[in-house]
DNA sequence: AAGAAACATTTTATGTTTAAAATATTAAAA
DNA sequence: TTTTAATATTTTAAACATAAAATGTTTCTT
């Protein structure tokens, strides 16, 4: 990695070069997979509900939360910037399957909740959603999924530390 | 997944249905982790050398092969359009990092190779990203590592079966 | 050779995404 | 009270992405 390290620590510097190496190709795999089927269920979500992924993932994000969510939260949860909400917000009130409505106590924030429409238009999306998911991944052994599941939860743990 | 089914079938579905959520966790959690490493990247690259990471890829895709690439093929090895790579190789040529020049015997096609420029700049880049995706995968034992690649490979065949 | 089909790329129109600026509200400090 | 800082959201500008139309080239058929 360093062109000026010490002859004597070639070997261990070649070693870590290696695991940089794998690292990468496990990078550039995982991305792929991520890729490959964001796009397959992309696709289907269009053909299928005349949605786009970001939408439904909003509308996804206010089904787990009947309350309400203010869309600060919503960006939050989506990890997505705030205009960006505020887009999509747009076109799904628009399409009176979400509603914005001013928070009591707090003018400066919104309440956002799906409608009666929207949770019925939801809950038909989410069943044919999970089943493509399950198309995508279910071939998979439950050993193999659950191994997924702490291998990803620590990436995301180490990735998180890096920035603080 | 189909409220219709018969009841005598009640445990057989229900099973079904607990591995679709296991899917959907796991497919959430994949495509968290992804998105968290894909945007740290994009940071670095922005702050460090300000360049994207399509412009990156691009590059990296150009990096491999010396003799270069037609638009057609770079178009798909990024598996992005092919309008989407005109725009970006635009803007790469117009900072002098890529050249595109006519192939001899073929008037239609066009020849994309990393300028001199291009491949001193890009071997700057390429370690720097080394180093970071090492920073997010490496404390993945070599183990978890293997797993994690002939898993996704398997899910790549998976999910490349099903639109055939 | 002439026309049709396939190929390679660019252009156009539309939409998504982000960062940053702008607007407005609330809370805290002087 | 007035200023300042923090909060919540929207708007704007730029980059990216796709599909579809347009342009030009090559190849195949007849």
């Amino acid at each position: 990695m360093n062109a000026t390290v010490a002859q004597a620590s070639l070997d261990h510097e070649s070693r870590i070069e290696q695991d940089d190496h794998h690292a990468v190709r496990l990078w550039l795999r995982l991305l792929t997979c991520t890729n490959l089927i964001e796009r397959h269920l992309r696709s289907r979500l269009r053909t299928q509900f005349d949605i786009t992924l970001p939408r439904f993932d909003l509308m996804a994000q206010l089904a787990r939360e009947p309350k309400g969510l203010t869309m600060g939260d919503l960006s939050q949860r989506m990890m997505v910037s705030g205009g960006n909400v505020s887009g999509i917000a747009s076109q799904l009130e628009a399409e009176g399957l979400i509603s914005r409505e001013p928070v009591p106590g707090n003018r400066r924030a919104f309440c956002v909740t799906l409608t009666r429409a929207g949770q019925q238009r939801f809950s038909e999306m989410a069943e044919a959603h999970e089943a493509w998911v399950a198309e995508c991944l279910g071939q998979l052994s439950g050993a193999d999924c659950d191994h997924m599941m702490s291998v990803l939860k620590q990436i995301k743990t180490d990735v998180a530390g890096i920035e603080s």
